[in-house]
DNA sequence: TTGGATAATGAATATATATTCATTCAAGAA
DNA sequence: TTCTTGAATGAATATATATTCATTATCCAA
């Protein structure tokens, strides 16, 4: 098994991305992995130990990237707010750019916890991510002290999965980053009248 | 294919339940299920049509029973703040109260969208109550007007889910339904210092 | 141009398990 | 007690597909 990322490497990555992605892991096959990535069924184990290796991978890689560009996002802003804004307006971002993996992250991730528990996984990241954000606006002043914050943080992230959800079960039509401000400004302000 | 609900469909249900709250639709297996119930494999195939179909009724059957909970706990409050508070607590109740539900809820939702589609899937009567209730809150002024009624409702769902989740993953040790109020005070009030 | 190494192939294999069905069992009727 | 009928059994079957590996192609250095 290889382990220099070829191009080929990455072909077949891809297109596992598209397979799982529209099939499930389950009923993907290395087959239709492979024809996809245009070589033959046994070159996928000279890339990858097996099957579920080839989604360990794709995640990983996907996760790295991701996590990269929040983390930047994060840091670019100033207060709590910004920097809250400017991780909403990323993961949507980048979610949006990439359909397949919002839906294999959105389908798969429990699946990936049994198989390979020693993942970061980015949920985890993204916790703690908030956590400083949290922190941060509570100092400032610009946060309410009396929060559970573990609260806050699963309340923050479940909301943006879930818009992201909808999104992907209608079939992506719509500019998904578009929610980003109202969305924080739901985390804010809430919804009660005033 | 027997089609009465004896004594013995329900054992089914119920170990599958289990089995599948375990390992996952895919992994699990008719034998697993078959000897938890105390059955033979193929005893299986007089109650259910095939190894989907046993994913299918348990869905479709515990659907039925948290669906009119959650209506009736709707229904008993007044103004749209009861509502909510009502719709929110049940939820994290009846989750609370069947983790293996929770865990299949979870996890299999996507498979079953791809074999059933015409079930009525329990997100889409959540919406539903919850438009309802954000509508009677706009009418009241209890809720603001200048909101994106679609974004509210999927933020309103995605945080109760991804607390479920949280509980779920963190082996269900604490109390589920203590985070109602709570959650409900960030719907309402949102995270903003004053 | 050739030889050796590396990469790729895809037919054959191995395995797992969902599903079937000939047989057995159980219970009530005659 | 014997018959009849429907329920239950579980060993045998059928199928699908992940994985292997003997063979072939490709590439590059000498």
């Amino acid at each position: 098994m290889q382990k220099n990322r070829s191009e080929k490497y990455h072909k077949i990555l891809n297109s596992a991305g598209a397979v799982f992605a529209k099939y499930g892991f389950y009923k993907a096959t290395i087959s239709q992995i492979a024809s996809r990535a245009g070589v033959a069924d046994g070159t996928l184990y000279l890339y990858f130990k097996n099957k579920d290796d080839i989604l360990y991978q794709y995640i990983h890689y996907k996760t790295g990237i991701v996590f990269e560009k929040m983390n930047d996002a994060v840091a670019a802003g100033k207060t709590a707010e910004e920097k809250l804004r400017n991780l909403i307006r990323c993961h949507l971002q980048e979610f949006q750019g990439d359909r397949n993996m919002a839906v294999i992250f959105q389908s798969e991730v429990r699946y990936l916890r049994d198989i390979q528990s020693q993942i970061k996984d980015i949920s985890k990241m993204y916790l703690d991510l908030l956590s400083d954000i949290i922190e941060q606006g509570q100092i400032e002043g610009s946060i309410r002290q009396d929060l559970f914050v573990g609260l806050v943080k699963r309340f923050i992230l479940g909301a943006v999965e879930g818009v992201i959800s909808t999104w992907v079960s209608a079939g992506s039509r719509y500019d998904l980053v578009a929610m980003a401000d109202p969305l924080v400004d739901l985390y804010l302000n809430g919804v009660k009248g005033r």
